[in-house]
RNA sequence: GCCCCGAUAGCUCAGCUGGAUAGAGCAACGGACUUCUAAUCCGUAGGUCGCAGGUUCGAAUCCUGCUCGGGGUACCA
C-alpha cells in the first residue's frame, strides 16, 4: 500500500466539510521533514485557515476530529503553527510490511488509467561513433521507459536515429575516394568509422585554414578596441566598465577558438601523410555535402551505398546498447521520414500555417523572434520538418498520447516552436514534452573532453569504468578476512556490473536539468552515494542468505509475522512501504533522481539495520524469521529499482 | 540586443506545488571489526541559500531589479 497516498484519500474525506474540492491542500500532505515529527505531515490546515478566517490551530484541530485514521496512525499531534503530525502505526506498519512479501509488485500499484507514451531517446548520427554527450539521454530515456512500463503504462522507446544527415555525405565521400578497401572487408564498421573521422578531420583543416587569417585579423582589432577603451575610460563610469569587461570576454572566446583552429591545422601539417591527403582533397568540405545531396535527390549510386553501409552502422551502435542493456521498440531514423516531408510541409501552408520568407517556408509562431523554418531556400528539408513528420506518425500509427523528448537542454528553443507548431497543427490534445539535461562537464568545468580537445567516445569510457570497477572489485576481493572467494572470470562479471552501474548511477543521481561534473573517482568510490553502495548491500543480503541457507521461495509462501521493535528494523520497514511513493516521484516530472535518493535512503537504511540488528543470530526463530523477510524485501526492492535505472547486481561482490 | 537556465557547506550536489531548527555524499575530526561482507556503521564540525527590495502567518522555493556564470538566438542537428 501507499501509505501517502492512502492518507491523501483519507484527508479527502476529512477536508470535504470546508467545502474545497481542491488536489492541493492534498498534496500538501508529504513524508515528515524530521524523524521528530513523525512519519508524514500534513500542511493544509495553515493555508485553510485563511481561507475560513480561523486560528490555524483550530482549523487544524478540526480537521483531525473529522479525520478517520485510527487504523492507520497512532492520534494525530496538532504541532507549532498548524502542522499535523502523523505517526504510522507500530502493528500496522508490520501488517503492511508482511503484506509486500507476497506483493510481487513491491507496492506499486499499476495506473488506472494506462497511457501510450513514446520515449525518444539516444538518437545517435550512425556515421559517427557515440560519444559521451549521448550517455545522457540513453540512460535517463531508457530509465523512464522502464518506469513508466512497471506502472502500467504503453511506453514505446523509439531512437530516432540520424542516417540521413551531413554526417553520411563524409562517408560517401571518403568511400569513394580514400577507401582502404582490404579493411573495410576485414572490419566494415571500423573502416567506415575511420572514414568519417578522416574526411572530417580533413574538411576541418580547410575550414581552419581559411578561418585562421580573418581570426588573426578580429584579435588584432579587439586588442585594439580594448586599448583605446581602456585609455579613455573613466573609472566612475559603471557601465564602461562593463562594456570593457564584455570586450574582454569576446577577445578570450575569440582566442580559445583560434587555438581550437590552429590544433586543427597542425595536426594536419605536422603530419607528412595527412598533410599529402590534404592537399590533394582541397574542396572535400563542399564535395561531401554534394554526395549529401545526391543522397538526398535520389542518386542511384549513393542510395545503394547508402543501403550497404547502414546495418554495418546500426550494428556497431547496437554493441554499445546492448552493452548498456538498452533495447529499442522501434528505431526509425530520419530517413524512414523522408517520403512524409513534402507533404507535412503542404499541409501546413495549405492551413495557412507556413508561409514563404526569404525563400524558405517558415512557421511563425507568437512570442518566438526566430521563425520555425520547414524547407530551406533550397528546397531541403530540416530537422523540423522531420520532427513533425515524426510527430504526426507516431500519433496515427501507434496512437501516441504522449511524447517525451529526452534530449539536451540547449535544444529547447526548437522543442517550443516544435510543440506549438504540432498544437497549432492540430495534435492539441497530445502532451509533448522536452525531458531536458544540461551538459556533462570536465573538472575544468567546460564539456567533458579528451586532453587533446575530442569529445569523449562512448566505448572508451564503458571501457574505462569497467577497468577501474575490476581493480576495485579484486582488491575488494582480496581484502577479504578469509580471503579471496571469487574466481577471475566472476570478477570480470561483476567489474561490469559495477562499472557500468556506477556510471549509470553518477549521471541518473543528478538533477538533470543541472550540468555535472564527470568524475571517475566519484562515480566508482567505495564509499558514499553511488550504485556500489546499494549492490554492496544487496550482496550483503544474499550473503546472509547463503550463509543461513535460507529458502526464498519458502519465506516468500508463508504468511510472515514482522517485528519491528528495534528503531532500525522500523525504519527499514517505513523505506520499503515506500517504494510506490518513489516510483509515482519519478514520473511527476520524469526525474530518475528520486528513485536514486530514495535507493540510497533504503541502502542506508538497511545498513543500518545490518550493523545494529543480528539476523542470523537473533535471539529467538520468530525474530531471525522476521529479520529475513525484511532483508529478503531489501533485496527485491534494491533489485526492482536498480532494475528501473537499468542497473544490475550481483550475488556476490 | 533579445530569450532561456543557473548561483545552496571547503568540493560535488539534493531540496517535490511556499511550511517547523536548510539536507546528503566527499574531504576534516572523534569513536566502532574475537560477532551475518568495515565497499560499513555511529558521532562532531562546517551555510548571510549570489545581492537588494517585495508578496505572505511563513520564502532557498513566488514577484521585481541588480551582479556573476552558462546556453540559445533564419535556412546544422
Amino acid at each position: 500500500m501507499d501509505i501517502l497516498a492512502e492518507l491523501r484519500s483519507r484527508f479527502g474525506s476529512a477536508i470535504a466539510a470546508f467545502a474545497t474540492e481542491d488536489d492541493s491542500f492534498l498534496s500538501m500532505i508529504r513524508p515528515a521533514q524530521d524523524a521528530r515529527f513523525g512519519d508524514f505531515q500534513a500542511n493544509m490546515a495553515m493555508p485553510l485557515a485563511k481561507l475560513l478566517s480561523k486560528p490555524p490551530r483550530e482549523v487544524a484541530s478540526e480537521i483531525v476530529s473529522r479525520l478517520d485514521v485510527a487504523d492507520l496512525c497512532d492520534s494525530p499531534e496538532v504541532a507549532g503553527p498548524g502542522f499535523i503530525n502523523l505517526r504510522v502505526r507500530a502493528d500496522r506498519l508490520a501488517q503492511e510490511t508482511s503484506r509486500l512479501v507476497a506483493d510481487k509488485r513491491l507496492g506499486v500499484v499499476p495506473v488506472a488509467e494506462p497511457r501510450t507514451v513514446v520515449v525518444d531517446f539516444s538518437s545517435p548520427n550512425v556515421a559517427k561513433p557515440m560519444h559521451v554527450g549521448h550517455l545522457r539521454s540513453t540512460v535517463i530515456g531508457d530509465a523512464l521507459v522502464r518506469v513508466y512500463r512497471f506502472l502500467g503504462h504503453r511506453a514505446i522507446s523509439d531512437n530516432h536515429i540520424g542516417d540521413w544527415g551531413t554526417q553520411f555525405g563524409m562517408i560517401l565521400y571518403g568511400y569513394k575516394h580514400l577507401l582502404d578497401r582490404e579493411s573495410f572487408e576485414r572490419e566494415p564498421v571500423a573502416e567506415l568509422s575511420r572514414l568519417y573521422r578522416l574526411v572530417n578531420q580533413l574538411s576541418e583543416y580547410h575550414t581552419a585554414r581559411a578561418e585562421l587569417p580573418e581570426l588573426e585579423r578580429r584579435i588584432a582589432a579587439a586588442e585594439e578596441d580594448i586599448a583605446s577603451f581602456e585609455a579613455a575610460l573613466d573609472p566612475k563610469d559603471k557601465d564602461a566598465k562593463k562594456r570593457l569587461g564584455k570586450l574582454r570576454n569576446e577577445l578570450t572566446a575569440l582566442r580559445e577558438e583560434q587555438q581550437f583552429s590552429e590544433a586543427k591545422r597542425d595536426a594536419i601539417e605536422h603530419n607528412l601523410d595527412l598533410k599529402a591527403l590534404a592537399d590533394a582533397h582541397p574542396k572535400i568540405a563542399v564535395e561531401a555535402r554534394l554526395e549529401t545531396a545526391k543522397l538526398h535527390s535520389g542518386d542511384p549510386d549513393n542510395t545503394e551505398l547508402w543501403r550497404r553501409f547502414l546495418p554495418a552502422c546500426l550494428d556497431a551502435l547496437h554493441r554499445v546498447y546492448d552493452r548498456l542493456g538498452v533495447t529499442f521498440d522501434e528505431e526509425l531514423g530520419e530517413s524512414y521520414y523522408q517520403p512524409l516531408l513534402a507533404s507535412v510541409v503542404d499541409e501546413l501552408a495549405s492551413k495557412g500555417l507556413a508561409s514563404e520568407s526569404d525563400g524558405a517556408t517558415c512557421v511563425f509562431n507568437e512570442g518566438f523572434t526566430a521563425p520555425f523554418i520547414v524547407r530551406k531556400a533550397d528546397g531541403a528539408f530540416l530537422y523540423a520538418t522531420t520532427d513533425l513528420a515524426t510527430i504526426k506518425y507516431r500519433i496515427e500509427q501507434w496512437q501516441a498520447q504522449a511524447m517525451l523528448y529526452v534530449v539536451d537542454k540547449r535544444q529547447s528553443d526548437h522543442f517550443e516552436q516544435l510543440f506549438v507548431t504540432a498544437h497549432r497543427w492540430g495534435y492539441d490534445d497530445v502532451v509533448f514534452k522536452h525531458v531536458s539535461f544540461g551538459t556533462i562537464l570536465g573538472d575544468d568545468k567546460k564539456p567533458f573532453k579528451t586532453r587533446s580537445g575530442d569529445t569523449v567516445g562512448l566505448e572508451s569510457l564503458l571501457d574505462e569504468a569497467v577497468e577501474r570497477a575490476y581493480r576495485i572489485v579484486s582488491e575488494g576481493d582480496d581484502a577479504k578476512p578469509d580471503g579471496p572467494e571469487l574466481p577471475e572470470e566472476e570478477r570480470c562479471r561483476i567489474a561490469e556490473i559495477v562499472g557500468l552501474g556506477g556510471i549509470k548511477y553518477a549521471d541518473l543521481k543528478h538533477n538533470r536539468d543541472s550540468d555535472y561534473v564527470f568524475s571517475w573517482d566519484k562515480m566508482l568510490s567505495t564509499t558514499g552515494d553511488t550504485a556500489t553502495y546499494m549492490q554492496y548491500a544487496y550482496a550483503r543480503v544474499n550473503g546472509i542468505a547463503r550463509r543461513g541457507g535460507v529458502d526464498a521461495a519458502e519465506l516468500r509462501a508463508h504468511d510472515a509475522t514482522v517485528s519491528l521493535d528495534a528503531p532500525e528494523e522500523r525504519a527499514l520497514a517505513l523505506q520499503l512501504n515506500r517504494f510506490a511513493e518513489a516510483i509515482d516521484g519519478v514520473v511527476r516530472d520524469d526525474r530518475p533522481n528520486v528513485l536514486t535518493d530514495y535507493l540510497f535512503s533504503l541502502a542506508g537504511a538497511f545498513t543500518s539495520f545490518y550493523d545494529k540488528c543480528p539476523v542470523l543470530k537473533a535471539e529467538t526463530a520468530e525474530l531471525r524469521r522476521s529479520r529475513l523477510v525484511l532483508c529478503d524485501l531489501t533485496a527485491r526492492t534494491i533489485a526492482k529499482g536498480l532494475n528501473l535505472l537499468g542497473i544490475a547486481v550481483s550475488e556476490r561482490m
